[in-house]
DNA sequence: CCCTCTGTTCAC
DNA sequence: GTGAACAGAGG
């Protein structure tokens, strides 16, 4: 697959003017489609599900959509972890005043490189990656491990629609709870670089596709269980806890299920909830989908000249152009 | 086995 | 006409 989307980077982008279907290769091409880029102008908002982005896509949460769900991207924050302050620093610090008890804090120059606004960031990062992890403080350390993605937006929107049809887990359990900001633990902050290829993992992951001009909300915004979507999800520590503060973690003790419960649930189950709407999906890749419903992305713009609408679903705007522009564009190769 | 992509279908 | 979810196909 890497090799897939590798190659597809690679002679993509370009190759389908017409086609623009090459999510792939938008990870590297900040512009994804636009085969015509004047417009300015907002299509339209999406009243229902994305109140705040009507504004603009830059939405305040990054989605670094990460395709190994049990291999996050590293964040920023690991990445550059602080490194420890230079000796040189050190001996400053010994000699002229130690009262100023730099160790306490980042060293100096991490902060530069890693804009973290403060240590407790970094915290509740572990915290909202790992309390659905295994439930494993270790996995806090080094959330890859698990394979959970959690969507933690701020925005309360709930689905406008409602649960359409299934809405089977998670329904009882409140996320209401959780404030904004510790939801998102990869802030914008975070990252300075380019909104594009956000995806802190780009360099050595397949980060393949970015396409929203802003970053990814991240991992952080979803949720993957292990659980059946008939298991009671409140074993689910979410937010109240602030195990950070007395090192007692509450994830210690609270199993999720053994390897050998889950086997007894079918695992094609909905194992993927969206935390802002605890709607439940089968597939990563759904939930990344709804996962726009929420952001207010909307990366599929109709390449028709003259139209900018976009989309969230490539197939919408597909079937947008078939309906609308099927006798101007066609476009569409097939 | 898991994932993404695409097309289809439903609901508004 | 569009948003959103599902299911099948393909990798």
């Amino acid at each position: 697959m890497a090799m897939h989307l590798a190659s597809m980077v690679h002679g993509s982008a370009r190759d389908r003017e017409g086609q623009y279907q090459t999510q792939h290769s938008q990870l590297q091409h900040a512009n994804y489609y636009q085969p015509q880029p004047p417009q300015p102008k907002r299509q339209y908002s999406t009243p229902t599900s994305a109140p705040q982005h009507s504004q603009a896509q830059p939405h305040t949460l990054d989605y670094q959509y990460q395709r190994h769900p049990q291999s996050p991207p590293s964040p920023p924050v690991e990445d550059q972890k602080p490194s420890l302050p230079s000796i040189s620093s050190l001996l400053h610090i010994a000699d002229a005043d130690k009262a100023t008890s730099e160790s306490g804090n980042q060293s100096p120059r991490s902060q530069q490189s890693s804009p973290q606004p403060q240590p407790q960031t970094h915290h509740q990062e572990n915290l909202s990656q790992s309390f659905r992890s295994t439930g494993s403080p270790s996995a806090a350390s080094n959330h890859s491990a698990s394979g959970s993605y959690y969507l933690g937006q701020p925005l309360n929107s709930m689905e406008p629609h409602s649960q359409r049809q299934h809405a089977p887990i998670a329904q009882g359990v409140k996320r209401d709870t959780m404030p904004p900001q510790s939801m998102s633990p990869y802030n914008p902050p975070t990252y300075v670089q380019s909104p594009y290829s956000a995806s802190p993992g780009a360099s050595s992951v397949t980060s393949y596709y970015s396409p929203e001009p802003q970053s990814y909300p991240n991992l952080g915004m979803y949720s993957q269980r292990p659980l059946p979507s008939n298991f009671q999800p409140q074993t689910m520590p979410l937010p109240l806890p602030s195990p950070s503060a007395n090192g007692s973690n509450p994830w210690q003790h609270h199993h999720y299920i053994s390897a050998s419960s889950q086997s007894a649930f079918p695992q094609s189950q909905d194992r993927y909830i969206c935390s802002t709407c605890n709607k439940a999906f089968s597939r990563p890749s759904s939930l990344r989908i709804h996962s726009h419903s929420h952001t207010g992305e909307k990366p599929y713009k109709c390449p028709q000249p003259g139209c900018g609408k976009a989309f969230s679903v490539r197939s919408n705007m597909k079937r947008h152009e078939r309906g609308c522009h099927a006798s101007s564009g066609a476009t569409m190769t097939a």
